[in-house]
RNA sequence: GGAAGCGUGCCGGAGCGGCCGAACGGAACAGUCUUGAAAACUGUCGUAGUUAAUAGCUACCGUGGGUUCAAAUCCCACCGCUUCCUCCA
C-alpha cells in the first residue's frame, strides 16, 4: 500500500512509477480525487457525531422533565449522524479500493519496461564447458539414484519427486551451509508455519492476481503457503518493532508449495518447476533510509552462496514491469544451467520499502519517539532448484558429480557423489 | 471432539448503560534530592485519523454486527486463550 502523503503531496511521482511499470497512471488522479473526497465526509461525519456526543451527554444530566425533548433531539441527530457515517465510509471503500490498486513506487534508476528489459549489473565465473555429452540432472539423478522422479508421479502426480540418499543429504546440506552464512550475519533461524489463515496470505498480497497459484484446504479455511515470506511478513504484523539496535533479520525455512496453474507445459521435464520444494529466505525490518544498503547486502549473501556452490551465474536488476506489485527494485541472479544452454533464477531478493509493511502495519520508532513504517526485504538464500545447478555443473564423464569443497563438511566430508553400483 | 471459564493500556488489575480513553498498582522516561547511586518525592506516560496545529474534534477496552438519544458495560456471531475430559506426535 502507498504513503497516501505522497498521493497528495507528489501524485507526479507516482504517475511516473506507474508509467515505468506499463501501468494505468489515470488511477492516480482518480486515487486523488477520491481522497479529497473522503476527507470531506469524513469531517462531515465527525462533526456531526461531536454534535451528537455533546447532545447525548445532556441527557444524562438533564431533568426529567427535560428528557423526552432531549431524547427525542437525539433521535434525529442519530439518523443524520448513522447517514453521515454510510457516505463517509462509501467515500473509503472507493478510496481503498483505487489506492490498493496502485503498485509500489519504484526506486529511479531501475529499467523501464518488461521481463526482457532488465539491466545487466555482472556476470560471475566461465559457463561451464565439457568434453563429453554432458547429462541434464535428471539423467544425473537417475544414474546416482539420489533423484526419483517415476515415483514422485507415482505417489503425488505430474511435478512431484522424491530426493533420496545423497540426493536428499545435499539438499539438507546446503539449507544447512545457508543457514549457517545467514547466522554470521545476524539473521535469526525461523522455521514458518506453511498453513495460514486468509487475512495472512491475504495481508501479504498473495490473494490477489496469483491466487490459483495457491492450494486451499476448504475443509480448515486454510492456504497453503507458496513462501515463507508469507509468514515472516506476519510475524510482527501489528506491531511497533524495536529498530533501536538495528534491523530485525530472519532466515526462515520452510516447505513450499505452488499450483503451477498456469504453467502447463513448461519446466516439465525435472526439479526445475515443482509444486513443492524447500526454501531457505531472508527476510529483514529496517528503517527505509537504510532498505537500499540492506538490499545491496542481501544479495552479496547471496552471491556468496552461489559462489560457496561453485556456480557460474549473472546478477540482472529487474525492469519495473517485472516487479512485484510490493517490490520498489529486484535484483535476480540467475546460474548457467549447462543442459538449457541459458540462464535460470536461483535468487530473488526484493526491496519491498514501506509498501508491505504499511499494508501489514509495522512499524518503529524513530528518534524522537515517533512512530514509523518500517521497510521490508527479502531474499532466497538456497532451494531445492539450487541442486538442478549444482549437479549439472559440476557433473564429470562418468555421470559422477564432484561436491563443491564447501559443501563436504555438511556431507560427512564427501568429495564425490558416485553413480549408484549395485542394480 | 465434549464441558466450563476468560479476553481492558508496556505488564498486573478495577470498571454502576451517561460524569470512562478508562480507577489503582507496577514498569519505563524526565526532574528534585545526592559526590554518585538507591530510596523518597514531583511530573510524563496508548494508538491512529482529521486539521496549518504538540489546539480542537473523531475512532479504538479480542474481531464483526445489533439494541439505545447514549455501549468497555446489554444482545448475537466469530476468533483466540485457560482448565478438565477424550484423543494424539
Amino acid at each position: 500500500m502507498i504513503d497516501s502523503n505522497l498521493l497528495r503531496e507528489n501524485p507526479d511521482a507516482i504517475k511516473a512509477s506507474q508509467r515505468a511499470r506499463g501501468n494505468d497512471e489515470s488511477i492516480v488522479d482518480d486515487a486523488v480525487a477520491a481522497d479529497a473526497n473522503w476527507r470531506k465526509c469524513l469531517q462531515t461525519y465527525e462533526s456531526l457525531r461531536a454534535e451528537q456526543n455533546a447532545a447525548a451527554k445532556l441527557v444524562g444530566s438533564a431533568s426529567k422533565e427535560e428528557r423526552p425533548a432531549l431524547i427525542q433531539a437525539g433521535q434525529v441527530l442519530a439518523e443524520k449522524v448513522k447517514a453521515a457515517l454510510e457516505i463517509a465510509n462509501a467515500a473509503e471503500v472507493h478510496l481503498n479500493e483505487l489506492i490498493w490498486k496502485i503498485e509500489n513506487v519504484v526506486i529511479e534508476g531501475i529499467p523501464a519496461g518488461g521481463e526482457e528489459n532488465f539491466t545487466l549489473i555482472k556476470e560471475v565465473g566461465t559457463k561451464q564447458t565439457f568434453d563429453f555429452e554432458p547429462r541434464d540432472h535428471v539423467a544425473l539423478g537417475e544414474l546416482l539414484d539420489i533423484i526419483d522422479i517415476e515415483r514422485g508421479v507415482k505417489v503425488s502426480g505430474s511435478r512431484f519427486y522424491f530426493l533420496k540418499g545423497w540426493g536428499a543429504r545435499l539438499e539438507l546440506a546446503m539449507m544447512n551451509m545457508a543457514l549457517d552464512l545467514a547466522s554470521k550475519h545476524d539473521f535469526t533461524a525461523l522455521i514458518t508455519p506453511t498453513l495460514v489463515r486468509p487475512e495472512v496470505m491475504a495481508g501479504t498480497g498473495f490473494l490477489g492476481e496469483h491466487s490459483d497459484e495457491i492450494y486451499y484446504l476448504p475443509a480448515d479455511d486454510l492456504y497453503l503457503t507458496g513462501t515463507s515470506e508469507v509468514a515472516l511478513a506476519g510475524y510482527h504484523r501489528d506491531e511497533i518493532i524495536d529498530l533501536s539496535a538495528g534491523p530485525l533479520r530472519y532466515a526462515g525455512w520452510s516447505t513450499c508449495y505452488r499450483r503451477e496453474a498456469g504453467s502447463a507445459g513448461r519446466d516439465t521435464r525435472g526439479i526445475l518447476r515443482v509444486h513443492q520444494f524447500n526454501k531457505l529466505e531472508m527476510f529483514s525490518y529496517i528503517k527505509p533510509e537504510d532498505a537500499e544498503n540492506e538490499h545491496l547486502k542481501l544479495l552479496a549473501l547471496e552471491e556468496a552462496m552461489l559462489q560457496a556452490c561453485e556456480l557460474s551465474y549473472r546478477v540482472i536488476d529487474t525492469a519495473a514491469g517485472d516487479l512485484g506489485s510490493s517490490a520498489a527494485r529486484k535484483y535476480d541472479s540467475e546460474a548457467w544451467v549447462p543442459s538449457q544452454q541459458t540462464y535460470r533464477e536461483l535468487t530473488s531478493s526484493s526491496n519491498c520499502t514501506t509498501y508491505q509493511a504499511r499494508r501489514l502495519n509495522v512499524r518503529y520508532r524513530d528518534e524522537n519517539g515517533k512512530t514509523q513504517t518500517a521497510a521490508t526485504l527479502n531474499g532466497t538464500l538456497a532451494t531445492t532448484r539450487w541442486l538442478v545447478a549444482i549437479l549439472e555443473t559440476h557433473q564429470q564423464a562418468d555421470g559422477s558429480v564432484r561436491v563443491p569443497a564447501a559443501l563436504r563438511p555438511y556431507l560427512g566430508g564427501i568429495e564425490v557423489i558416485e553413480p549408484k553400483v549395485r542394480a
